[in-house]
DNA sequence: ATGGTCGATCTTCGA
């Protein structure tokens, strides 16, 4: 079977339902992680989004900030959100999919939303960027320790981990997403789990690849200034599987945009 | 050249 995961930080679920279904229509997603949905799970559009096609919805939310959700055409099996650095942010979440996924079933999936970390790469003056490095740290040892089953790992990972991913490496080696001790810790937590960043196997260096634009960024499309911020790793026994990556730029244009774009991966399971 | 723009919430914070 041909399995589409699709990932795509929202800023907002409330506001862009509309886009989230002319999305899933548009790509025919089996499965789409959410970030930054912004909304506690009292007000979540469950029934909208279940009218979009995933009778199956699991999520996590907070008033105004984080929220993840994973939608999907298959039941779950199980469901696991988990607290990262000592805080209950709803920043993560984990299912199974079950037996009804036929190829897929008992792939787990891990959908990440993990902190932006201010303005300053400093953690001893930025307390976000403190977080940040502090939660990337617990994803490493959470990899190194995780059970060795098929998975695939998405969500806006943050940090744009190698030069390419950028539109200028030397002009952002000290802007937060890009420094050093971002993308190595994001090297390293990646090689300690054995996940395969399934954008790059296809496309290598030095293309180009980005999937967020600032806001502030007053021609996004001419200046294409953006980060590859967003991402999708499988497990290695998936590595094989990858089939595409697809970066869908042109909901970047769409009128009252999300800064990120979707990513939907393609496996052939 | 240190801005610029969003979204949620309640005038400011996080991105």
């Amino acid at each position: 079977m041909h399995f589409k995961i699709t990932t795509w930080n929202i800023n907002s679920v409330r506001l862009r339902l509309d886009q989230v279904g002319r999305a899933v229509d548009a790509i025919g997603s089996d499965v789409v992680c959410l970030q930054e949905t912004k909304c506690p799970e009292g007000c979540f559009p469950l029934t909208a989004l279940q009218g979009f096609g995933f009778p199956h919805v699991a999520q996590v939310g907070q008033k105004g900030y984080n929220g993840v959700a994973i939608l999907s055409r298959f039941p779950f099996a199980s469901v696991a959100p988990q607290g990262w650095c000592g805080r209950d942010d709803a920043r993560h979440l984990a299912v199974t999919l079950g037996p009804e996924a036929g190829d897929a079933a008992g792939i787990a999936i891990h959908n990440f939303y993990v902190p932006a970390g201010g303005d300053v790469p400093d953690p001893a003056t930025n307390p976000k960027f403190a977080h940040k490095l502090q939660f990337l740290a617990e994803m490493r040892a959470w990899s190194g320790g995780r059970e060795r089953r098929p998975a695939v790992l998405v969500g806006d990972l943050n940090v744009a981990p190698y030069e390419h991913d950028v539109w200028s490496h030397r002009q952002l080696l000290n802007v937060v997403s890009h420094t050093p001790v971002e993308t190595e810790a994001m090297h390293a937590l990646r090689e300690e789990g054995g996940w395969v960043d399934a954008a790059r196997h296809l496309t290598p260096e030095p293309e180009k690849i980005y999937t967020w634009w600032s806001y502030r960024s007053p021609d996004w499309a001419k200046a294409d200034k953006g980060r590859r911020l967003d991402h999708v790793w499988t497990s290695p026994d998936l590595a094989g599987a990858i089939r595409r990556v697809d970066v869908h730029r042109d909901a970047r244009g769409w009128e009252r945009p999300s800064d990120h774009v979707p990513v939907t991966a393609t496996l052939e399971i």
